[in-house]
DNA sequence: CGCTACGTTGACAGAGGTCAAATACTGTGG
DNA sequence: CCACAGTATTTGACCTCTGTCAACGTAGCG
């Protein structure tokens, strides 16, 4: 666990710390920016990276820095005192965090696979995006929009069985996936069976033993390597929708 | 249900429209303006009362309007095409409803007790925010807060058993009420236990076995006309936090 | 006073959790 | 390239919590 940053295939991140540059930049709030502002954004950031369970920071620490997600997988949890855990969101390339936080971070970020990033310091960026007409509405619309996310899982959480709820959870692996422009088919699932539990609200077992049931039902495929097939797209999406 | 509006007990609204003279004025976002910008929200408010049952809006509808609670209970519900419901939250007097949503909203609202509201035309709640510096920031505080919130639910939703999240519920109930000024102890209870089971993810039959099983623990008392006391808050505060 | 909706309780069933063991991967060093 | 160790995943047996179905109280309200 936690080996150094050694992955064969080159991560997409921002080498010179070129925003310009930025293959992730269409799916960041980057995007409303035009290309004077990308030079200067360019000049705040730092580039780090974080191997596959490092921690980016803890729920309660001081929110002093903001990060953009630029390759790999993040997530983000919050503990119960004996150790119970909720997974309230994975991160994807494109996905800014620590925005919606206010003085403290409200949960823990860690890495799912190693990770390349954009740190900035809050103060820095958010005196950047004063200057920015309509930043702090675009800021609102990214809150807004994890709001209703995070209505989605509630639902998920308090209403949906086990097989939708591992149906809803591939098949927004899924959208995701198409969203960044990969493929929808054959769709990664970097992370562990225990972080799927704790992202659905079951256990490693139950997540395990539904996949399993899907598989055998001819709804989907398990791979080698961290990849499930969807081989029977209209009962999965059915299942997800509780339809 | 859903009879008209025959409360005996007279509801603190906004007779006269007047913002200067609202009872919820310190609860809400409104505490952030002066006299002068007080007097223009007035102009812009349409004062409506709903009786208990009484459906708001209905996710899905175009979000035209936005309110704000000034007495009564809401309850806020997301519907998967099967009838099961998950209540994603309870607003009391103060809170805002409807700025988080984008074109859409996200979520019905419905009238849980007769309730009365500040009705605002969103274009022109919007417009008049325009000018009011920070405001949009003052917003985004508010996201930020709802955010947080949908997080600890999350927690609750996925990893909290039967007994810890009655317990959970009955704190926040207190703690509201606290913070309204109210006393912390016989704390009211105005929702159906349909409605708290839809809430906390549960059944109506566990919600009430489960307090019945804290009633005869000494931890809380059941009153008549939906009010619980607190008998052994140290433990029920346990229970709540997991501790 | 008798509806009707809401709440409580009981008996039972089943989905999912728990504990334990077997199997399959992954990466490492020889 | 293979053997090995360590981890992740799957599977099995069993159990418990919560859901389901049904009956019974209870509280408002006409």
């Amino acid at each position: 666990m936690a080996t150094q940053l050694n992955n064969p295939i080159p991560l997409p991140s921002n080498k010179g710390n070129s925003c310009a540059a930025c293959r992730v930049r269409h799916l960041a709030v980057c995007s409303m920016l035009d290309g004077g502002e990308l030079n200067r954004l360019s000049a705040l950031l730092t580039p780090i990276e974080l191997a596959q369970g490092e921690p980016l920071f803890d729920e309660g620490e001081p929110a002093t820095h903001v990060f953009n997600l630029t390759a790999g997988m993040l997530k983000l949890c919050r503990l119960l005192p004996d150790g119970r855990r909720q997974i309230t969101g994975f991160l994807f390339p494109g996905d800014f965090l620590g925005l919606a936080d206010r003085d403290d971070y409200i949960c823990s970020a860690q890495a799912v696979t190693d990770v390349a990033l954009c740190r900035f310091q809050r103060v820095k960026l958010e005196n950047f995006f004063k200057e920015i007409p309509d930043m702090e509405h675009c800021l609102l619309g990214m809150a807004r929009h994890e709001l209703a996310e995070s209505l989605d899982h509630m639902l998920l959480l308090g209403r949906k069985s086990a097989k939708e709820r591992i149906a809803s959870f591939i098949m927004m692996l899924s959208d995701r996936a198409v969203k960044r422009g990969l493929g929808a088919n054959p769709v990664a699932v970097p992370m562990s069976r225990n972080d799927i539990a704790d992202f659905l609200g079951l256990t490693t077992e139950t997540v395990s033993r539904t996949i399993s049931n899907l598989r055998r039902n001819g709804i989907i495929g398990t791979e080698t390597g961290r990849k499930i097939s969807i081989t029977d797209m209209e009962t999965l999406s059915a299942l997800a929708d509780c339809a």
